[in-house]
DNA sequence: GGGCGAACTTAGTATTGGAATG
DNA sequence: CATTCCAATACTAAGTTCGCCC
């Protein structure tokens, strides 16, 4: 049999009314053979017919022909946002110019129309924004590809600081490549700029972490793009840090008693260290480094606590030594509590506290670099910040030896690590703002909670019928009902002790933020250990990024993992 | 030794997108 | 199918630490 392959063939449309006279077309496979393709001449209508439903025996065409590919605007026309030119992806341009055409139609009024055309035009966007996060999203590092965590450089507009900051409102300066400096290796494809434009520099320094950087207007810090938590590079920075704060373990007895001895050294500076030291231990409090007056909000850490933060209460509903605490940290998150101290630091901070305005500082002969000097002969890579993330890990380990109760489900665990990871975030006083919907969510749950008691109770009923329909028919069929009923009463019992315990999670988590914490101060295989002890799926504790940050935890750790 | 800049971690909130719901 | 709701993500500000320079 003789087979036509496929050809490329050139065939002048000239006569038809087409603007390209050539045109390249593939001519399909045929497996006729060739003499049948064109049989017949003459007179169609004396041709013999086919059975019924047959229409034709042979049929043979070259496929549809395809809409020309979209002309891109010429320069010079662009769309513009808001008031400026803006630049689309080609299949977003296409779809705008379609409207465009229409401006002038009465379709364009009508609203159907308007929310049909935005809401497929805004899928053209979305594919674009997916383009530009693969190009740009990420880089390679030694021979992985990793993610990049803020390649966005950030877009103009009105600063906006956190609490009383002085500088809110003003304008933050739009960043040109002119600005940016760009950091890689020599031997990589250096990035190009964006058309007429130039980087402010480019460098080669192996010795740190970003990848571009530029200055911003308004403080005048610098501002770093760098690579994703996931990364080899910060995923063992990590691992790092928690390392420390585990040598920190085998050291904190001897570190606690030598603050106490120093509670009473002969020298202010020692004495004043010592108490710091004992907050930043048992409070969690951060360092607290000066900061430039007027320049920022005024939030003071422990070693830049003023006289007018803390209250001396000799006695406080029964308690001896309270010391109250009232001051604004980081964020201006306010920081209140009163705590019962030993009776030296009581004596201490009156000590300290003596002749001094309000505004005065109470640690006045110590600083966060003296404090950090210190720390560095205690341990080698002891700073004040690994006290924080030492007592946070600790306190979740025993926490969740402590609240994990090998009788409860698997819904009532994960209550329990919530409640340990919250003690860690009470400790480090991780705060939020309850959200505006928090009141009726709550309603919501609790009327959730209601239906389901009904369906409960509705469920028990029917249960108790059918077990009473099958102790008088004693048939397979009833006895299957009961069965089935038993099933049923079972499934709703589940689902309400899930939203109770749902319930109960969010309200104790009202003011109460546990992300903090669980990315940044939870040794994470504390946390995976635990999940494999409980046979607890890790994914019902870390979501999908969560998971990737802690890649390396979730590979190394076994069941016997102790901080 | 303290002032300062650089580099990096830690932080709360605004926005988004997908699941749950009516 | 549209709307509601909440978890996840995006965003970028605000800390800590370190080392250099005077």
């Amino acid at each position: 049999m003789f087979r036509c392959v496929a050809a490329v063939t050139k065939i002048a449309f000239s006569n038809l009314n087409f603007k390209h006279s050539n045109l390249i077309v593939r001519t399909l496979r045929c497996t006729f053979p060739i003499a049948q393709r064109v049989r017949f001449a003459g007179k169609r209508w004396e041709e013999e017919h086919y059975e019924d439903g047959v229409k034709w025996m042979f049929l043979e065409h070259s496929g549809p022909l395809f809409a020309p590919e979209y002309e891109p605007l010429p320069d010079g026309i662009d769309f513009y946002y808001d008031g400026s030119p803006m630049k689309l992806s080609l299949a977003a341009e296409e779809v705008a110019t379609f409207y465009a055409k229409m401006l002038d139609h009465e379709y364009t009024t009508k609203d159907v129309f308007r929310q049909n055309f935005f809401h497929d035009w805004k899928k053209k966007l979305k594919v674009e924004q997916d383009v530009i996060a693969e190009i740009h999203g990420y880089c390679v590092m030694d021979g992985h590809r990793e993610k990049i965590a803020n390649f966005k450089i950030e877009p103009p507009g009105l600063f906006r600081g956190r609490g009383d900051h002085p500088k809110m409102g003003k304008l933050k300066k739009r960043i040109m490549p002119e600005d940016v400096i760009i950091n890689c290796s020599r031997d990589s494809n250096i990035p190009e700029p964006p058309k007429n434009h130039h980087w402010k520099e480019v460098r080669f320094d192996n010795k740190v972490t970003w990848l571009a950087s530029w200055t911003e207007n308004v403080q005048g810090l610098l501002k770093y793009v760098m690579l994703n938590p996931s990364s080899k590079l910060k995923g063992e920075k990590d691992w790092q840090k928690y390392e420390i704060a585990r040598r920190l373990k085998d050291k904190i007895d001897a570190i606690r008693s030598q603050y106490h001895r120093d509670w009473k050294s002969r020298e202010m500076k020692t004495r004043q260290r010592a108490v710091a030291l004992y907050f930043i231990d048992k409070l969690a409090l951060r360092a607290g480094n000066e900061k430039e007056e007027g320049e920022t909000a005024d939030t003071v850490g422990c070693c830049s606590l003023r006289v007018e933060h803390i209250k001396l209460n000799e006695n406080d509903n029964g308690q001896q030594c309270v010391v109250e605490f009232d001051f604004l940290g980081k964020d201006s998150i306010r920081y209140y509590n009163k705590v019962p101290v030993e009776k030296q630091v009581f004596k201490n901070l009156k000590l300290f506290m003596e002749n001094k305005d309000p505004t005065d500082d109470l640690f006045d002969r110590l600083n966060t670099s003296d404090l950090n000097k210190h720390l560095q002969e205690l341990m080698e890579g002891l700073t004040a910040k690994v006290f924080r993330t030492y007592n946070a890990s600790i306190t979740l380990q025993e926490q969740l030896a402590e609240l994990t109760d090998p009788e409860e489900s698997i819904a009532e665990k994960i209550l329990s690590y919530n409640r340990a990871n919250r003690a860690v975030a009470i400790l480090c006083n991780h705060q939020r703002t309850p959200p505006k919907t928090y009141e009726k969510s709550m309603k919501n749950i609790q009327a959730k909670i209601e239906a389901k008691k009904e369906q409960l109770a509705v469920a028990k009923k029917d249960l108790k019928n059918a077990k009473v329909d099958h102790k008088v028919k004693k048939d397979e069929k009833s006895k299957q009902m009961v069965e089935k009923k038993k099933k049923l009463l079972q499934r709703i019992e589940e689902q309400l002790m899930k939203l109770e315990v749902q319930a109960t999670d969010r309200e104790e988590n009202k003011q109460i933020a546990l992300g903090t914490s669980k990315l940044n101060y939870l040794d994470p295989r504390i946390t995976v250990a635990w999940c494999k002890k409980w046979h607890v799926p890790i994914e019902k504790i870390y979501n999908k990024t969560q998971r990737e940050k802690f890649a390396w935890a979730i590979d190394m750790t076994d069941e016997n993992f102790e901080f």
